[in-house]
DNA sequence: TGTTTAACTATAACAGTGTTATGTTCAATG
DNA sequence: CATTGAACATAACACTGTTATAGTTAAACA
């Protein structure tokens, strides 16, 4: 990567953290990395290009965040862990987590290469429920008790950006939808396991 | 109501519906419904007033959907029917839905009298969801169940809007939902009924 | 009936947006 | 040294929401 890409990326995802998708504008970019509005559109596809590399790092993110060490702990210890860390995420790269769930710029449609990376964090996802679920389970059911997973959560974390009406506080929201996955989680351990 | 505004309204709803919050313009507003752009400033509050009113509108849809006939169903029943309704909104008026749940325009916040509309469709789950609990239950508690329901729901369906990934059809979406939703609510009636 | 008032209208402007065309500068390559 | 290619600045285009200005029209009042 040339020196003034990664510059354009940084100035880009500078302005993304502090501002969201409406502080994004070319002009922008291009004054704070010290290019030309040009050069969003050479060195990347314009608006979209910058919107996909941020698209890529949110489920980077997200996906790094359910990588969790097996090693000597319970399938439900594991997968309460990966639910923390994607809460903490979505809390702490909250524009990023509005991108990837259109609530930033709904102009926006991922590309394909972008969209590859949604499907590695939701194949995480998978490997992640999958502890849950007896070997033999065929992959449609695995997948299907991933997206009840990610359902409950991101619901969550939806609703927490979204409803002003009920008064809850931000750790409260991680907190009850900390419990209602946990609880589903039991549950699905007591029909599946 | 006067005609020029009603005019605006059904305008405005028409594009809306048709091409959501993009073809939503000002001057494409005033366009169709034969009026100047100043009529959308007079009339109402510029664009946010029209956005104010489809926000209403979509949580009014939300809010009917789930007016369910008590009369002579069991509490399941009863609150599965109002989890239908809701998901057939959800998909009926897409448009709305995505507004009420910022996917449309980051740039919009809900007013105050806007907001009160929210409100009462929140209350109006909470009424359903009560059913499933002991009288006695503490309102917060109630909130609670009724706030698990609501992320699990919303949670397929925005992850319907946004999930490319995995191949699954609207109708399977509505399928997963419904199921999901229904194991969770008999583990509520379980645990406490 | 004449005049005033209020509500409408059209046109244009302002400051933004993403994007593209034009012409220039400058360093590296043949 | 000449050519090529990449970056540059400037400006333009078509759009956005919003506002100011000025003209038209119809109803209400004296």
């Amino acid at each position: 990567m040339s020196q003034a890409k990664s510059k354009i990326l940084s100035a880009a995802t500078e302005l993304f953290l502090s501002g969201g998708t409406s502080a994004l504008s070319v002009r922008a970019i291009s004054k704070k990395a010290g290019v030309s509005t040009i050069g969003i559109y050479s060195h990347f596809n314009g608006k979209q290009g910058i919107l996909d590399e941020l698209y890529i790092e949110g489920f980077q993110l997200v996906h790094d965040a359910m990588n969790i060490d097996v090693e000597g702990q319970s399938p439900k210890d594991i997968i309460m862990q990966g639910v923390q860390g994607y809460l903490n995420i979505a809390e702490k790269y909250e524009a990023h987590y509005r991108l990837i769930f259109g609530e930033s710029d709904s102009s926006y449609t991922p590309s394909d290469i972008a969209q590859k990376a949604s499907e590695q964090a939701f194949n995480r996802l998978i490997e992640l429920a999958s502890l849950l679920l007896p070997e033999h389970t065929s992959q449609g059911r695995k997948q299907r008790i991933a997206l009840e997973v990610w359902a409950f959560l991101h619901g969550y974390v939806s609703l927490k950006h979204h409803v002003i009406a009920s008064t809850v506080t931000p750790e409260q929201w991680n907190y009850l939808a900390l419990r209602a996955v946990e609880t589903h989680i039991d549950t699905i351990i007591d029909k599946h396991g």
